[in-house]
RNA sequence: GCCGGAGUAGCUCAGCUGGUUAGAGCAUGCGUCUCAUAAGCGCAGGGUCGGCGGUUCGAGUCCGCCCUCCGGCACCA
């Protein structure tokens, strides 16, 4: 039996942190899982390369675009070999060997079965802004930036035809209700689905970076459909046919709950479209937060929560992000409950379990246990494992994990209860005392074996001290959480695997640490988009992005003239009226007096950070020469100044004192 | 505003199709063993199950309304 998984490819243009950490530990989790239970298994991860995002932050270091792709890839490798993730196969979009010809086979298949169609993006096109202008910001039908009349063109795009998929994506929702999960991502796929599909654009024109076309050179493939036909790619699609019907349909696609669209609708139909199989099934995981907010590449120097990995090793992290949140859903990271769990668990249960077993074995019988003594932990080590399966085999991490502390939990109270130290005050009780610890010492055996998933080298380690170390490939769920009753082993006495963390020495008081200085490549200060791969335009709301590193890249900025800056005309103003916009989230709707004759009214999207009445009054800086805008059916004449934080709160710039209509240079 | 999701002990969460005194882990307090990383084990405290109303012999569990929080969409140029 074989399965095949995958995450999301992550866009290279910052460097990766816990959000897209979260995704990768748990598919790890679930592939490891997999081959433990006996699966051939395949885990694919890669980069998502052909984004304008990506083009541009090379552009911005002075890189060639692949160049800066290749340091990336690096970079993103060192950090999944230092959380422990065993992928089998890393892929990147820029791969013409295999990527490539996958896309453009995909592309030709969709357009031989007649889902691809030239359409035409048409427009008013202003050529001194090089953009589409939406009928609605034209003011008397000119260009309100350089009030010239646009032009009526039709730039060629290509098509394809998710709407015909809509029946069909619903048809096979219904026949396959596993085909989404959680069971909220289905609903909210469901209904989306059920509201129609439109036919979307899959080409653009006049790009270098991407993948050309195979029926027209001038347009490279759009970067969305791209990046999803990765996970065919990788296997051979286009390119090995024979490898690829080894290993297609994927089993399962890992991604962000953000993304789950493009996994379940579009992946689909273009699937669908090239008579190809469809995955079996899509995961759209959570959040994880750190602190309850949304890390910023403003807030600097906090701690990387992947700083636990080098200062505990992977495995305290990886047994954090697996139970303390239950999969599929949001969650929290804090170094307060981190360090609690830590001690819970690790310290407390399973290392101190394996601290006096093999403490007990070694001053009561010579560090060796023979057979085992048929007591009780025998039965709950057998419920243990079979809720563990339950729980793995559906992605609930989260219950296996704690179905396997179960078990631990079950020892440290086997051991209050036979008291091994009173047994070895009696000769007579000399077998007893040797079941009770042969017992004990095999429950542990069992725990460290389905925790191995989650904790591969702690498990590993105690494994050998257990006297068992065959590598963990070589282990299968059945035969290696089965109850061993007979043999003899030698057990090792090695000091404390996970020593406790003290409150006064903790990990919440070192701030300042920085984490992995030696990385090179991005920045951490200007990475647009987050975690979360084949999406475009997809951003990762949960994605902590800051950087505690030391960043060694040379920053190239783009520069701009004085006269480019010249045409932003920027003026003070004071802010007359102030009031919420009807029915908008975002927008304050402010009256604001900059020195003209007549009071100008700005619509601000600043709602979530102030209250309007706290800005009456104030002096502001504005852009005076912005072209108007019409929103929620008001025309903003301008642009308030603000300092906005990724997730945080605005700051509107103050320019007091100062007489309204000045200038600002 | 629209569409979803959620509100259960200090914290993180379980509670299936409504049915005896609402559970777990962690944290806290007390007790206790001593093999062990001042760890383990036992006991205890603590919840008007967001609010109001309704259906029912009976509701955390169903219905309606309301409040709060979180996502997505529109709107942030």
């Amino acid at each position: 039996m074989k399965y095949f998984l995958t995450t999301a490819i992550d866009f290279v243009n910052s460097r990766p942190h816990l959000g897209t950490a979260y995704e990768k530990v748990t598919a790890d989790i679930i592939a490891r899982y997999r081959r433990l239970a006996g699966f051939e298994t395949h885990f694919l991860m890669g980069n998502d390369e052909h984004s304008q995002n990506v083009f541009r932050k090379a552009a911005e270091q002075g890189k060639d675009p692949l160049a800066y792709c290749d340091e990336m890839e690096q970079v993103f490798r060192d950090v999944w070999k230092r959380l422990d993730i065993s992928f089998d196969d890393f892929i990147r979009t820029t791969d013409r060997t295999r990527h490539f010809p996958a896309v453009q086979a995909m592309a030709q298949a969709c357009l031989d079965n007649g889902d691809i169609y030239e359409g035409a993006y048409e427009g008013w096109y202003c050529v001194g802004c090089e953009a589409f202008k939406p009928e609605k910001d034209l003011v008397d039908g000119n260009c309100p930036i350089h009030n010239t009349k646009p032009e009526w063109i039709r730039e060629k795009n290509w098509f394809f035809k998710l709407s015909k998929y809509q029946q069909p994506l619903l048809e096979h929702y219904r026949q396959h209700p596993g085909f989404i999960e959680p069971e909220i991502r289905r609903n909210e796929i469901l209904r989306l689905v059920e509201s129609g599909l439109e036919d979307i654009s899959m080409s653009r024109a006049g790009q270098s970076w991407g993948i050309p076309v195979p029926f027209d050179p001038t347009s490279v493939v759009y970067v969305w459909f791209d990046a999803l036909i990765n996970y065919a790619a990788a296997v051979g699609y286009g390119w090995n046919d024979e490898q690829f019907k080894t290993w297609w349909p994927a089993n399962l696609h890992v991604v962000g709950k953000d993304i789950t669209r493009f996994h379940c609708v579009i992946w689909p139909a273009m699937l669908m479209s090239a008579r190809v199989q469809l995955p079996q099934q899509v995961f759209g995981h959570g959040w994880v937060y750190f602190k309850g907010e949304r890390m910023s590449k403003t807030m600097g120097n906090i701690v990387d929560p992947l700083d636990a990995a080098n200062r505990f090793g992977p495995d305290p992290l990886r047994l954090y992000l697996a139970k303390e949140i239950p999969y599929g859903g949001d969650g929290d990271f804090t170094w307060e409950r981190f360090e609690e769990k830590y001690n819970a668990d690790l310290a407390n249960n399973l290392g101190n379990l394996m601290n006096r077993v093999a403490s007990m074995t070694e001053r009561y019988q010579q560090g060796r246990v023979r057979g085992t003594g048929g007591g009780a932990l025998a039965g709950i080590a057998a419920e243990s494992v079979k809720a563990y399966r339950a729980a793995m085999d559906v992605h609930a991490l989260h219950e296996g994990a704690a179905a396997a502390f179960r078990l631990v939990s079950a020892a440290n109270n086997f051991i209050a209860e036979t008291q091994p130290w009173a047994l070895a005050k009696d000769a007579a009780q000399a077998d007893r005392l040797n079941g009770v610890l042969a017992d004990t010492a095999e429950a542990v055996r069992i725990a460290a074996t389905l925790l191995a998933p989650i904790m591969p080298s702690s498990s590993a380690e105690i494994l050998r001290r257990l006297g068992d170390d065959r590598p963990l490939a070589e282990r299968r769920l059945d035969v290696d959480t089965a109850w061993r009753s007979t043999g003899e082993r030698q057990i090792l006495n090695a000091g404390a695997l996970w020593p406790r963390i003290e409150a006064d020495k903790g990990a919440v008081n070192v701030t300042e640490h920085n984490q992995d200085a030696g990385a090179t490549g991005a920045t951490g200060a200007t990475g647009a988009t987050g975690a979360t791969g084949a999406a475009p335009t997809a951003s990762s709301p949960g994605a902590p992005v800051t950087q505690a590193s030391a960043e060694v890249a040379p920053q190239q900025p783009a520069f701009i003239t004085i006269d480019d800056f010249a045409k932003i005309e920027l003026r003070t103003a004071k802010v007359l009226e102030a009031e919420r916009m009807p029915k908008s989230q975002k927008l304050l709707k402010l009256k604001v007096d900059a020195g003209e004759a007549e009071p100008r009214t700005i619509l601000a999207g600043i709602a979530e950070s102030y209250e309007p009445e706290v800005l009456v009054g104030k002096s502001i800086v504005i852009v005076a020469n912005l072209a108007p805008r019409k929103m929620m059916g008001l025309e903003s004449n301008g642009m308030v100044l603000a300092a906005s934080p990724d997730g945080g709160k605005a700051i509107v710039l103050n320019s007091e004192p100062s007489v309204p209509g000045t200038r600002v240079r």
